[in-house]
DNA sequence: GACAAAATGAGGTACGTTCCTCAAAAATGC
DNA sequence: GCATTTTTGAGGAACGTACCTCATTTTGTC
């Protein structure tokens, strides 16, 4: 049987409350009686029963987590994610409420966001891109005690307590050192694609890619980005043009998420397999282009990690704790066709069932 | 507020007695009341508090884990990766023991696992080769009423209740792409390396990898695997005379896990980064390799993953639960030196500090 | 409608903590 | 050595559930 307070106590020599107050930090005890305490502590090897004390705190953490409404495959299923993050949570006392915020608009998400404090809310995340707009509300934020957690995309100058995603500029190079090797080096032209060369984690990916294209493959020719700000006719255009006139097009970087149409261009034009396409995140419609061939490599990010390190940090931001970064650090993982994972179950009905 | 029990009898109509019978399946309640209580709690959307059900049945899991006693790095990181899942588990009430058993004593092993059952053990998992003798002594600890899983490398022929780790075949066929990709697709030999082709994981590797050379890459000449039975002196002789007499090898592929030579001599042989050379399981050794530039690219399993699987099927099969098959799938991570993940913290100390 | 059997209610104790109050003991200051 | 402050002890209530007993009510049978 494990150690209880009781056991301490008697060990100690002290009574219960004297235990609890120093377990808790409680003040009113001495040096030496803190000591003794710890010492039996150690001596017994105790553990502190934390379902127990949660418990007995009855503590609580409401945290909210603020994604864009945009319904592309890769925010709906970090949705599912969350929602299934939050519901294993509940075990740990967490409470997630999933709240939406109209992508285009930086003024409606600052008002959510100003109104969150008085709703009894423990923690922030949020997947946003960084706006001046945006920055004084996280500011504000945190002066109000709250702790806000980026997500996907960081903002580092709001102040923001942690960033939970992966190094860009690591997912860029990996996307270069693939493509790289996989066109044996050349010589060959890379189309690169991008919705906005304005969002920060597309300017860290490009910036990756080059870092590896110039210093590892010189015969290998990067054209430059190509901006399709979320507008999949322009996307199928100018892919197809470049295509038709540039011959020495072995591959394209598809640094963005949500190029549906580039797969279905790729196989119009009968390339499938005879491109190396690299794309991110793995979104059901990729699981499908890799399938097919038409795709090559997906640089992902396990959408499951994203969601529980969210909610650990929220936590433990929320209680002043310290996290333990090495768990915290989102993998930049490589899915071919012959690792793909197979697809994950839709989201749990009937929460109350789990015994 | 979260809904509790005595709210379920409120809304119920009934009382708590009651209501505890319906949510443990205990007998004595009519068909239409069961109805009603769990039409109220789906209507309060009651969620059982797991943390206080566990406290109060005050049920506990010991659980052992079997790992040769092998000193490879591999076996001493998985070993680390489950006592850190352990300390972690200790919140679900699961006490983990970890047992080493002698790597080529099949006797010994079986003798270990007969005299489990009567010291209180609730579930193993083990790692070890297929042998007659391990087949039996499985086979008696599930007639005893003790779940079993394979860890690592599957005993399919004995019963074992769950297999642990990742699909081998698969992982040898995401080898042979990324071999055959990064060689161009050929011409060229690759020479193939793995401690003994009895065993099924490297059996099922290479069937893997072969699958995809013959398929996809009909100009690489692979050559007949070279077992080294472990031995460090037999594989440098032999990689060193292959590499010195046969120029058009430029792929190295090593199945198995503990060639810590292999990269010396590629090294040595001023090789470094001009062969292609894929590897299993990223310990310490491998990064440092990776870092180089001397091993292209290393498939690896998170031995994290595999150790809260490991506890979560055990537990699973303990409780007569249904596990999510999705969840306990292991992924086949690809890691390049661009994508290496930071090493993870040395095993955490002073548990009793955790809050 | 009498009877047995089945279903339900009422209430308690326990799990290992947290957090509170009040009294008692010990240490400290003068 | 007395008063004051600090430290410690004893005990209880609570968190949400499990599990037990015993009494009471309801149901079904003939």
């Amino acid at each position: 049987m494990r150690p209880t307070v009781n056991d301490i106590a008697r060990e100690a020599g002290v009574s219960l409350a004297t235990v609890d107050r120093v377990l808790n930090a409680r003040p009113g005890v001495r040096e030496k009686t803190i000591r003794a305490v710890n010492e039996a502590i150690a001596r017994l090897g105790y553990v502190r029963d934390l379902t127990a004390a949660n418990l007995a705190r009855s503590r609580s953490y409401r945290m909210a987590v603020l994604l864009p409404d945009t319904e592309s495959q890769f925010v709906q299923s970090l949705a599912d994610a969350l929602i299934e993050a939050g519901s294993q949570a509940a075990t740990a006392r967490i409470e997630l409420k999933l709240l939406r915020f109209p992508a285009e608009d930086p003024h409606a998400l600052a008002a959510l966001l100003a109104g969150l404090p008085g709703r009894g809310y423990a923690g922030v995340a949020l997947m946003a891109p960084e706006t001046p707009v945006l920055r004084d509300a996280v500011r504000g934020l945190r002066v109000r005690g709250l702790p806000v957690v980026a997500l996907v995309s960081d903002l580092p100058n709001t102040g923001r307590d942690h960033f939970v995603g992966i190094d860009n500029r690591a997912a860029g190079r990996t996307a270069g050192v693939l493509m790289g090797r996989f066109l044996g080096g050349g010589p060959a032209q890379v189309m690169v694609i991008g919705q906005s060369l304005l969002a920060r984690d597309m300017i860290e990916r490009r910036r990756g890619f080059d870092e590896v294209m110039l210093r590892d493959f010189p015969a290998i020719e990067v054209l430059p980005s190509l901006e399709t700000h979320g507008s999949e006719r322009l996307l199928r255009q100018v892919v197809a043009e470049t295509l038709l006139h540039a011959p020495d097009v072995r591959g394209i970087y598809a640094m963005g998420n949500g190029h549906r149409s580039l797969t279905q261009i790729v196989e119009e034009m009968g390339l499938s397999g005879r491109l190396t396409v690299i794309c991110h995140e793995l979104t059901p419609h990729m699981r499908g282009a890799l399938e097919a061939g038409t795709v090559t490599a997906v640089i992902t990010q396990n959408l499951g990690h994203l969601a529980r390190s969210t909610l650990r940090v929220l936590r433990a931001k929320a209680d002043n704790l310290p996290l333990d970064e090495g768990q915290e650090q989102i993998r930049i993982e490589i899915v071919l066709r012959e690792n793909l994972p197979p697809a994950p179950d839709s989201v749990r009905q009937n929460p109350a069932a789990a015994a």
